[in-house]
DNA sequence: CAGACAAACGGAGGACCCCGCCGTTTAGGG
DNA sequence: CCCTAAACGGCGGGGTCCTCCGTTTGTCTG
């Protein structure tokens, strides 16, 4: 299936062994490259004709490696994700479950108000079959943290992973326009982990 | 001067207070109700030449009546936005602290959610000089109701009537390209209200 | 080493959008 | 009934997204 391509192309940035021409790897990197450069400047809704330009090459081969912009933005932000799926399974083994899941919180709150349009690609949910969208990746990633947690009475035993993901993303989307910017999240993160106004 | 009607006030306050020409309020009227239409089916990327073409009208009389996208956007959300107002200040004398706020905050919390692209251009900062932007007047509105319940010791002392907006609409984007809807925006608000992991 | 063939490329073009300009129409006061 | 300023709207330039399609080029094989 073609659907084989697509997903080596996105994923594989570590292993990349496949019947695939030299050219399209170089221009892969290339697109990456230069996708890293535009979003960080002008976040998810880069102009993709202007990410092709600046990685000199044809608006027709950047569709072809990434078939839409959700596609560009997963790779993009692939390492990021990465990186904070390997915390939480780190973070799951040590500490006790409820500093463990704030620190990750943290963390991820971190990232999301650094990286511009990390946060709106994580709502995203362009195609149908994502089954490797970056949000059910990280959801799943911190889903045994949530778990623990859970089991510790920390966090409210109807709380998923995906809903702590829904609310530290929106409070990122929120104040992306925002000039204040990182520190404005941290705070508000605070703000939701403790309660905006928990019962007596 | 403001003998109109609200929603013209609003956006024309600044620009002149001086009586429009038959015509003109009648253009008005036609754009903001195709606005309404376009807007509940398309969010706030709606785009403005469609809007113009359901009212029948030129695109550059749009242009004429709502400069920018926030400030159409702002019209179409006017009446919500007031009535918001109004139950914040209608609140603020009534019920104890912390009852008003938290329904305050759920009224926010369903608008924002119902209405297809409030929360986003309840963000977006368009306009350098926006006095009158939506937010900070729906924040205004709020303050009253906050600080009555910090006073109460409902919520945190440091939290100001933008930090619980931010939260909300917050919630609402992530939530907004999200199948599950409003059911799911009032599960993440009391999950926020009551605190994702409260210190015991 | 020299084809051959599929993989990959990139330009062109259509559809749409935002935006400003500017000539034309028309409402409404004198 | 005019006259003027307010209001209108068409047009064109520049931009993006997206698709098609002819051309180049890597790579595999004989």
């Amino acid at each position: 299936m073609h659907d084989v391509s697509h997903t080596q192309a996105h994923t594989q940035a570590h292993t990349q062994a496949r019947p695939q021409r030299a050219d399209a790897r170089r221009n892969y990197a290339r697109l990456l490259a230069a996708a890293e450069a535009e979003v960080a400047v002008h976040g998810a809704e880069v102009s993709l004709e202007q990410v092709a330009r600046t990685a000199q090459v044809g608006s027709a081969t950047l569709r072809r490696h990434f078939p839409n912009r959700q596609a560009l933005l997963s790779a993009v932000f692939h390492q990021r994700i990465e990186a904070l799926c390997a915390l939480a399974t780190d973070l799951a083994t040590k500490d006790d479950p409820r500093t463990a899941l704030l620190e990750w919180l943290r963390a991820l709150a971190h990232y999301v108000a650094s990286a511009r349009g990390m946060a709106a690609s994580l709502t995203i949910a362009e195609s149908p079959d994502d089954a490797e969208h970056c949000f059910t990746y990280l959801a799943t990633a911190a889903d045994p943290l949530v778990r623990r947690a859970a089991a510790a009475g920390a966090v409210r035993a109807d709380a998923t992973a995906a809903d702590l993901l829904t609310v530290v993303t929106g409070i990122a989307l929120a104040t992306e326009h925002h000039p204040s910017g990182a520190a404005e999240v941290d705070r508000l993160l605070t703000l939701v982990t403790e309660g905006l106004s928990p019962r007596t």
